[in-house]
DNA sequence: TCCAATCAATCAAACGATTGATTAGTTTTG
DNA sequence: CAAAACTAATCAATCGTTTGATTGATTGGA
């Protein structure tokens, strides 16, 4: 009978209303109302809408610190590196597609300058892992030398489309994302395929074996 | 000195304010404002805020039926056909960056549902276009066996991570998307490596030659 | 142990400001 | 002169926030 206290109410209330109306296109009353809390109690616990916004992309922020640094340290081929870096950011960002929603409306219309800055650090932050694995993997010649930047877009923009692409978009695809079995299924599919296809495009094409 | 009339001067301001702040974000006041044109001049021409968003995004859907399908009819190879059908969405997307983010806004939204469906048809138009190319690719045995969803997800996801993303998020790109110059250099970087990806993931490896 | 003081938590009610929309009237134009 | 284009003023509704009072629990001195 452990029951939540308000604040913590709010936040998930609020979360779930941004996630699909907005930021602008949610009021505190709605909030309160979902929470089952008074209106006041949004701002005597986060001084304002804003603050509760704040809050809840801190948070997340704060979880989405993926240990792709230590994959750095591993003693591992750079490619078997990109694999790894892969698998975790695609679980990742399929675990939380409405905070991945929330976080590129956010960076597209980059209204408050703070939050903007630490979502841009917080991604920029995995992007450079990335990078260099791909460069060191090129000076070790065990990759082509390839656009480096365009292959990152790649990588992240397939997640992404996977993730937030309507769902049963594709005419023969049955999967429906908001379903969890369902989803994890796509997750697999996609980690699969992305494996593939960075080691044909990134592998030169006389190498003995890869898969 | 030729003056645009009010009605277009009001869509044109809707525009800029709805991409910049978003539609909830934006104010029939400011939209008035900026387009020098009293209030009322809206619902006089377009009858609410809605109808002049209605009206912005359906001039672009109109504007954005690619003429995929007159690929389909070229006489040449299903690999040269799907460069086409790269080239030619890359260059709609990136020409048109503002847009492209109202739209994943909108989708990501789905608070109107008339033009989630419109813009959601209008997506998957193209996307069947690709479809059937990459699938009869597979059947003539010029393409590899592969993941179509995927291979779609990663074409357009690549665009639209390369249109959407902060620029110069990574460290050592010093191109600047908001500068039309090194948007056009973009744009070829992006369909020369994209051209490049999908003919080195799809045509299998013994193959003589390609380019 | 009791009482007063203090505390954070919560509430209903109201605040001024802003929202999208409408009115009724005026100007412009063909 | 009639239709279209335009304006200022105002509408009710909703916005985010604040206020002042009330609650129940905690604390500390007598």
């Amino acid at each position: 009978m452990e029951k939540t206290d308000k604040r913590t109410s709010i936040l998930l209330a609020a979360e779930k209303l941004f996630a699909s109306q907005g930021y602008e296109g949610t009021s505190t009353r709605q909030i309160a109302n979902e929470a089952g809390a008074n209106m006041s109690m949004i701002n005597y616990y986060f001084g304002s809408k804003e603050g509760v916004f704040m809050e809840i992309m801190s948070n997340r922020i704060k979880g989405f610190r993926i240990a792709l640094n230590s994959i750095n340290g591993e003693n591992i081929t750079q490619l078997d590196k990109l694999k790894m870096v892969v698998d975790q950011y695609a679980r990742r960002i399929l675990d939380n597609i409405t905070f991945h929603k929330m976080m590129h409306r956010e960076l597209s219309l980059s209204q408050r300058p703070e939050m903007y800055d630490k979502l841009k650090d917080a991604m920029s932050q995995n992007l450079m892992v990335i990078e260099r694995i791909v460069n060191e993997g090129i000076d070790q010649g065990m990759f082509r030398p390839v656009d480096v930047r365009m292959v990152i877009a790649t990588i992240m923009g397939t997640i992404t489309n996977v993730a937030t692409a309507p769902s049963k978009i594709t005419a023969g695809s049955k999967l429906d994302i908001k379903i969890p079995a369902d989803r994890e299924i796509l997750t697999e599919r996609l980690i699969t395929y992305l494996k593939d296809l960075i080691t044909t495009y990134l592998t030169p094409k006389n190498d003995t074996e890869h898969l």
